[in-house]
DNA sequence: TCTGGGGTCCTAGGACCC
DNA sequence: TCTGGGGTCCTAGGACCC
């Protein structure tokens, strides 16, 4: 018979902000919001933050004011913090078992197939080890599918379930009970479009939807909402991925830090953009056939629209920066209008495929050993001193486009001047 | 003044072929 | 005058996730 499945899913709470609190222990009780890219809306908040009223996605200028009178903590995101810190959480998770799936940054799923243990136990020495080793809490949900333990998740993180932070679901009496209080839209998996079908039809809770007919929810919501059906019996079908395959593409894109106008300032953006993405490009080995350049306006200002994107297929595949340095400008000449106040542009390297080595190409289009050994010091460099310590100049100084990030918080675990000191 | 960024999967429908 | 139908491949767009 098969041995059933047991899945942990480890999820930080209020992960961004937790971060922060590591480092300024002071800040504990306090409310604290973490802002996105730009510094645009609250992507994280603790739970005194959420008790202001404050909405996960809010915009900041429209909750500035409630940050001013209740003495929220604002900050800016500082992604190099937030990578290291999951990165200390995501190994110790590692050694909780042999098969662990990093869902996310601050989410990871264990198997625990045929542990011979008490789940809530074990759940708590999770919760408990990552708490000593590095300050970060997070919530423990174990059933025996990924739906089931994503609910169970949620649920250990409020009412009863909440003191502890871990809930396993094992009987099927309580599994039943807590499906039933379970509002369809909170399942993973359903977003609002699929919770506005399933409630037409009265499926409210998540026992509803595990009734229902599994051939009438396909229809409804396609293959994906079948398997959350059967998830919801207990039939495990959505595996665990132990290891990342490769992108099959790869954007880089990001709001400027105010209105920019000229070309040659979009220029500078996309040059970074396509530094970027062909550096992670490289770092899966692989080589791109497509290019897609982006650019627009700002469309919550209202001022006169531009919407355009160019693309260009290179003969042959290539990882080189400047290579594709080069095609994008020629895509930005050819969508680019002037008179515009330019909000936000970006690229898109797609069709990507494995880089072999083996292949030649018929007019010798392809990546010379030269450009790969430059491509290969540039990497190097950069990945020892720090991102954009060597660039092509065509990313430009000054930047004034840049985004914003006033309220960012030092780099406590990577840079060493960002250390903190003992007095 | 100020509204994120990066990714995957699935399906419908068009193009094309026989 | 008769005006098919099935298959494959590809792409755009929708929906979802964090």
């Amino acid at each position: 018979m098969k041995q059933k499945e047991v899945f942990a899913l480890v999820d930080c709470n209020s992960f961004y902000c937790s971060c922060e609190r590591v480092f300024q222990p002071q800040y504990n009780k306090r409310p604290i919001i973490v802002l996105s890219n730009n510094d645009g809306c609250a992507v994280a908040r603790t739970d005194e933050a959420k008790a202001l009223g404050i909405e996960m996605g809010a915009p900041y200028f429209k909750i500035k004011d409630i940050c001013k009178k209740n003495n929220v903590l604002v900050f800016s995101s500082n992604y190099t913090l937030y990578g290291d810190m999951s990165r200390r959480v995501m190994t110790l998770l590692s050694e909780f078992t042999p098969e662990l799936e990093v869902y996310s940054i601050d989410e990871a799923f264990l198997s625990l197939k045929g542990f011979n243990r008490n789940l809530t136990d074990y759940g708590i020495e999770i919760k408990s080890t990552i708490k000593q080793q590095t300050g970060i809490p997070v919530s423990v949900g174990l059933a025996s599918t990924k739906v089931l333990a994503k609910m169970a998740n949620k649920m250990a993180k409020k009412g009863a379930f909440k003191s502890v932070g871990v809930l396993s679901l094992e009987s099927e009496s309580q599994i039943d009970e807590l499906l039933g209080q379970f509002p369809v839209e909170d399942l993973w998996g359903i977003g609002r479009k699929s919770a506005e079908k399933l409630k037409s039809l009265n499926i409210r809770t998540a026992r509803h939807l595990r009734d229902a007919n599994e051939l009438m929810i396909q229809k409804v919501l396609t293959i994906q909402g079948r398997r959350i059906v059967k998830e919801l019996k207990g039939e495990s079908c959505i595996d665990l991925q132990l290891s990342d395959p490769d992108k099959k593409q790869i954007i880089s894109s990001r709001s400027f830090g105010r209105s920019v106008l000229s070309l040659h300032e979009i220029q500078e953006s996309v040059a970074n953009h396509i530094s970027t993405a062909a550096e992670k490009l490289r770092r899966q080995n692989s080589l791109c056939k497509t290019l897609m350049v982006f650019i627009h306006t700002n469309r919550f200002k209202n001022t006169p629209q531009y919407y355009n994107s160019g693309i260009i297929n290179l003969t042959t595949g290539t990882s080189i920066t400047n290579k594709l340095i080069k095609s994008s400008f020629q895509i930005l000449d050819s969508i680019y209008k002037e008179g515009f106040e330019y909000k936000k542009c970006g690229v898109m390297l797609a069709d990507l495929y494995p880089q072999t080595h083996s292949q030649t190409d018929l007019f010798g289009l392809h990546d010379t050993t030269n450009e790969e050994l430059q491509m290969e010091v540039l990497d190097k460099i950069n990945l020892y001193h720090g991102k954009g310590t060597l660039k092509f100049a065509a990313c430009g100084v000054n930047q004034f486009w840049k985004m914003l990030s006033e309220m960012k918080s030092p780099c406590y675990t990577t840079r060493w001047s960002d250390l903190l000191s003992i007095r």
